[in-house]
DNA sequence: CGGCATCCGGGAAGATACTG
DNA sequence: CAGTATCTTCCCGGATGCCG
């Protein structure tokens, strides 16, 4: 039988009535694998590795009765209300990246790490780059420009190229070391390592605050 | 004794890291609770009433090692880490708001109300409004302007004031009947009735993407 | 193999009663 | 007022098995 009802906080708040969506545990990692398109099952649970199958197969069901999710054609997709949760993803990220207790060395999808990167850039002060990843067979694309970031699956044949293990790349990423010194090592960089280096300048796990106003304040 | 080993998603991802910080039942209800200064145990109890004590106990002392909630003189209040999530909080109001299934004659805190409305208002498109808003007892003051929205504990003596149940206010903020028709029954409002409209029309549950502005209802 | 159903153990959530 | 103690309920998560 299906849970018939489910457990809910009984508020008229609206955050409450988000969390009563989504605040299972696993949904919004669920969410954000399907971000930047629909996936399979398998791919899924790859994407997931702490997730048990069927742990996965009630969530799919529960989000789908929620409007969040739907079957597509060999997989699951998300619903615009779905899609329209990246907002939600993205605080997430720019708050976690500045809390202590992160371990970079965990597990780390491809996707998780593509989106923490369209979370944390510095898009005010991007100039114009074209950037391909290739993570553990992976594809995506990333062009940035002043105040814009475009994400989507899929290889440009961007004159920048980043290739490797996703743990490695996210070092490259976020991590002290320029670039020089770190594409000798896990990954591969093709492309101009000045404009490399200037691409990854513009990501950093710990958002300046913004300057102006407290969080408290204003927001 | 303390859990010794929480559960966690074990995954690099920073949104993961996130929500093994915050991603706990009640937990994000507690911090909007918080958001507005320190509470006393049966403050915090009284704004989410669907938690029982122990549970409420439990979620506090883990916040606290997680650095989020620190124990005040007479209660608890936030850390800078806990305050910080106020942009998390505002995007799953944004995301909720336009969800179905929300009910809005279920319970509200005066918190959650004032919250919700610092996070949905159309501050672009704002005039200057100062309000005081007396909910259940609690005083709160609102002060907008173009692009900033100030939100306070305790009373102004504003030229505006609404007074009354929280849901009966929410009702006249988000509901459909102009506040003329509105104003004479649950709630007291004092003021201007057209500055009153013109504050209220800063406010919708569904927040139009692009900043289109929403239809006033006060015609 | 991909997806889903079922059974079971452990642990968190929840209700209630009680204590300093 | 601010929790604690205890008991019950339910969800999570693992394992297994069924069916396409």
């Amino acid at each position: 039988m299906t849970g018939t009802r489910r457990r809910s906080y009984d508020e008229g708040c609206i955050a409450a009535h988000a969390l009563d969506l989504i605040g299972d545990r696993w949904a919004l990692l669920v969410v954000r694998e399907l971000l930047l398109g629909p996936r399979r099952f398998s791919e899924l649970r790859a994407g997931l590795p702490g997730i048990s199958a069927n742990i996965l197969t009630r969530r799919l069901e529960e989000m789908a009765s929620a409007g969040l999710v739907r079957a597509e054609a060999p997989g699951y997709g998300l619903t615009p209300a779905g899609e329209g949760l990246w907002p939600v993803l993205k605080a997430l990220c720019r708050w976690g990246g500045g809390q202590p207790g992160h371990d970079p060395t965990l597990f780390m999808s491809p996707t998780a790490l593509m989106l923490s990167m369209r979370a944390m850039c510095a898009r005010h002060r991007a100039g114009r780059h074209e950037v391909d990843f290739v993570l553990e067979g992976q594809a995506f694309t990333v062009v940035t420009g002043p105040g814009s970031y475009r994400l989507e699956r899929g290889l440009a044949g961007a004159p920048l190229r980043f290739e490797g293990g996703t743990n490695a790349v996210a070092v490259a990423v976020y991590g002290p070391l320029p670039l020089h010194q770190t594409a000798a090592g896990l990954i591969r960089f093709d492309g101009g390592i000045e404009e490399g280096q200037a691409f990854l300048d513009l990501f950093s796990l710990h958002i300046a605050e913004g300057g102006a106003a407290p969080v408290s304040r204003s927001g």
